[in-house]
DNA sequence: CAAGAGATCATCT
DNA sequence: GATGATCTCTTGA
């Protein structure tokens, strides 16, 4: 192996998201969200996320049962939930398991790779939490209920061949869902171990 | 540096 | 009518 090495820019399908929550939400680490704006493309490499497990997370807001903002969780793995959040941010969820259960995958923080320049700024801060990764990446509910994994999505995930050690996963409690009761502590949120571009939180 | 408050609206009661 | 899977700004030690 030399540094010209093959990238192989593998699409991540519905199989990669059909399957264990937690498994997606640590498996994610090292790959990348990639964002096409006309004929632009904006990406990140993943660093945070958190998994909302099921309809017994009382994290979940599939919890509440089906309604018209959860329901897009009972659908397909590999279908984008994005929501509006205190009046000004979204946050981007990618949907996981099987049809009719519930759960999806918070992706919290981005390490912005292609495009950076374009941004005009190179602050590590970016992408360095659920709304400012949204704002970043113009993700918006224009998004929701669209799928990561449609021959035409214009949000999907890549693997690039980046494999992240074990050994440098940390497991920690969720953000922000201290009304969740015994959840609230829960070991479901999984980042790259001394990576700055991990939220502050 | 840490702690606190305000912004602002979709969603559910 | 209350609240939230957040962020930024202000205050003060």
């Amino acid at each position: 192996m030399n540094d010209k090495c093959e990238m192989v820019n593998q699409r991540l399908g519905r199989s990669f998201f059909e399957r264990d929550t937690k498994a997606v939400a640590r498996d994610l680490l090292g790959k990348f969200l990639v964002r096409k704006i006309g004929k632009n493309n904006l990406a990140g490499r993943i660093v945070e996320t958190e998994a909302y497990v099921g309809p017994h997370d009382l994290a979940c807001h599939a919890s509440k049962g089906k309604t018209s903002r959860t329901k897009v969780m009972f659908g397909s793995a590999g279908g984008w939930y994005v929501y509006m959040i205190y009046g000004m941010y979204h946050c981007l969820n990618i949907v996981t398991e099987s049809k009719n259960y519930p759960a999806a995958v918070l992706i919290r923080a981005l390490e912005i790779t292609d495009a950076f320049d374009r941004l005009g700024t190179r602050d590590f801060r970016l992408a360095s939490g659920p709304g400012k990764l949204c704002r970043t990446l113009k993700i918006d509910k224009k998004l929701n209920c669209a799928s990561a994994v449609a021959k035409n999505a214009k949000l999907y995930i890549e693997d690039r061949g980046i494999k992240i050690p074990q050994s440098k996963i940390v497991k920690a409690k969720r953000i922000g869902v201290d009304y969740a009761g015994k959840w609230k502590n829960k070991p479901l949120r999984f980042y790259i171990k001394g990576n700055k571009f991990v939220s502050k939180a």
